[in-house]
DNA sequence: CAACGACTTCAAGTACGCTTGAAGTCAAAT
DNA sequence: ATTTGACTTCAAGCGTACTTGAAGTCGTTG
């Protein structure tokens, strides 16, 4: 039971390069696995840890980030918590903007408008924008001048 | 009216670099803007445009498909309705994949596991994410074997 | 008129996330 | 015994998205 996985077939079921795979493994995302005669040997929730790692890359967190945030479980200390509370705030952040950019697009498709920044409604999205990310700036200026 | 922003000012009502604008500008995201003696003049609704480009880059699209995205919209051809068809498609999917992170991050703050790979609950947020993305392979592997 | 601050170009450098290539090892099949 | 295929390390290269630094140009201000 419990069959070891070679970095190929680990990369065949992951859909992420050996190159990768080996790469995260320098920076520490994953841990040195077992060696038969130099080769590398994975456990098969390597899968599910590859996995992790794809899913939270694909979403915007650096692979630094992604280490943090798999190693910082192991501590007693309640780091972690902090650390996840942050990433889930980041993560919301990132949710409603890929809704607002959403709605941009499907505008952008159903408008008849030649040049799109001259729809009202398009003007309106991403306004919405505005109102967010590291525009704070902009509604000060705009209010104070 | 109509005033005129000089790049410094565009800078700082957007929160993107002077070096960042130039780039953009090099890659051909923003139009050339006018020029008094030398220097750019924007018009206001740079603003705008700018903050469709930090939408579009920070939703995950590359700069080349955001200029592809904006530049798109001109031509009588009916090019851009797939283009942008497409673009929401991926929006989809990656809305799709932040919220099941988002479950899975929640769910490793509230469970007590001390490693989050024993939490079936877990494991059951990103078995979630094998179903998609790049890992049919793995599905079809699964299966067969 | 000198200095200041904000701008200009252009080339080079940086961080991230890998990929590619060279040279070698190992086990199994021919 | 040699060939095959999958693996190994290590260094170098690449694409993306910028930043940094040098050297120079403006318009204003003292």
């Amino acid at each position: 039971m419990a069959e070891q996985l070679t970095i190929g077939e680990l990369a065949r079921r992951t859909g992420v390069a050996t190159s990768a795979l080996r790469y995260w493994e320098d920076l520490g995302l994953l841990p040195a696995p077992a060696r038969v005669s130099g080769q590398r040997r994975y456990p098969p929730s390597a899968v599910r840890l590859v996995g992790v790692v794809m899913l939270l890359r694909d979403v915007g967190f650096t692979l630094r980030e992604v280490k943090a945030f798999i190693a910082a479980r192991s501590p007693a200390g309640d780091g972690w918590r902090e650390l996840y509370q942050r990433k889930l705030t980041e993560l919301d952040q990132r949710i409603a903007q890929a809704q607002v950019a959403r709605t941009v697009i499907a505008h952008g498709l159903a408008c008849p408008h030649r040049d799109i920044f001259e729809c009202s409604n398009f003007a309106g999205g991403v306004a919405a924008l505005l109102a967010g990310s590291s525009l704070e700036e902009a509604h000060e200026e705009i209010h104070s001048h």
